[in-house]
This record gives C-alpha cells, structure tokens and sequence, in this order.
DNA sequence: TGATAACTTTCCAGATTGGAAAGTTTGCAA
DNA sequence: TTGCAAACTTTCCAATCTGGAAAGTTATCA
C-alpha cells in the first residue's frame, strides 16, 4: 500500500479547514474566524503563512465605509489544495473498506 | 458549509499515516516504521500515543526466535479512523467541485 | 557469559500553535 | 484636526509537538 505525502502547510487543522472554506468561495476575515474558532492573530498568521506560500489571495475591500479583508485561493492555492485532497482521497479509499 | 473538527490524535500527519496503513491489515513494527520513514524512537512513541489513546494494539510475537511486534487498530481505533475518515471526505466533497 | 536484535526511554533542540496585548491604518464624529 | 473605534497585524511568550541520538531493556543465540 502506498503510504500518502501530505503538503504540512496545508494539512495542518487550522489551515486545513481554512482552505477548505475558501475553496468553496471568497470569505471575509471575520466569518473565516467564526467558523474555526481561533483569534483574530492567529487567523492573520496562518493567512500570512498560506499568504506567502502563494496559496491565498488577500483583498482590502471597502464595505459601507469600513474596511474588510476578503480571502480567497489563489490558482496555486487550489491547485496545492486539490492534489492534497487527492492524497487524502486515496487514504479514505484505504479506510472505506473497513468493518466498523 | 460546516467545517470539518478533526482528532487531533489521528490527524496529526505521523499518525494518520500509522493508521492509514493499520486500517487495511496488522503489521510489523519494522515495516511501519520503514513505511513513513521515521526512526525507531518516533514510531515507538507514536504507538505508545496510540495505544494510551486505546486505538492501537500491540502484540508482541517470536517469529524465528526473535521478537517481534505487531501492530493493529482496535474496534476503538477504527471507529474514531472511520469517523476522522467521514470528516475528511465531507472537505474532499466540497473540494471536489473545484475547478482547477 | 557476552553479543545482538528489536524495540523503549530519556534527553534535547527546533518548529508550531495559540492567546494576549500592543501597534497600525483608516474612516468618521465632534 | 483631534480623538476614537473598527479591523486587522505584530510582537511576546508559554505550551506542545516532532524528530533524532543515545542510552536502556529484554530475550535469544553462540
């Protein structure tokens, strides 16, 4: 059996569930946050991480005066994201035949 | 989307490794650890992790005078690998529709 | 009585992760 | 134009986590 390789930037938990949001659609900082649960530093580093790794794409945006912060992924970061879900996918397949 | 809550036992990439490889049949010690290529002391902690955790377990065998030892997932193991494996494969479901 | 295989433990250094708190930038309100 | 608040960003620091090296164990074989 052929044992995964995971990409560790992006298997982290944290990282793991922010591109997973992303994936779907562009999110503002603030929803991101909420729906993993960490503090407003710990969002900024691990976008700052995905960020410099060209992964994920920031964008400054104007809304009804104040200023917000969109996320999105980056055709790098999809690509990265998608050939780490492929790694996954092959142990899920190993797992499936399992008897609970 | 909910986002996926993983074990971070399991998930931690060493580990889910070691189960993945566990999950589809017992297996020596040795080839484990040649499996993900760590060293004796990292493997050896990692089972003992996973045995406290009550999801691996050890039997030790003679095979050809000398000792040896085998590792397996429990009913325990497999239930929390199977339920890690259902919360991967809701993110692989939502990446799936990616377009790359 | 060694010597050796096959782990297990201990020791230690480096990387990661997380929150708190301080810092920055921008858009109003006064 | 000064002050204040929102929305992040950085810095600081403590707690884990990982990993390898090396020492320690236990059992078997010459």
């Amino acid at each position: 059996m052929a044992v995964p390789v995971f990409d560790a930037l992006i298997h982290a938990p944290g990282r793991l569930q922010i591109c997973a949001i992303l994936s779907a659609a562009e999110a503002e900082f603030a929803v991101v946050r909420d729906s993993i649960k960490v503090s407003d530093s710990v969002l900024s580093k691990h976008v700052k991480a995905l960020e410099e790794a060209g992964y994920v794409a920031v964008r400054k945006a104007a809304m009804g005066g104040r200023q917000r912060t969109w996320l999105s992924l980056t055709p790098a970061g999809k690509k990265a994201f998608v050939a780490h879900v492929a790694e996954l996918e092959r142990l899920v397949k190993v797992a499936s035949s399992l008897s609970v």
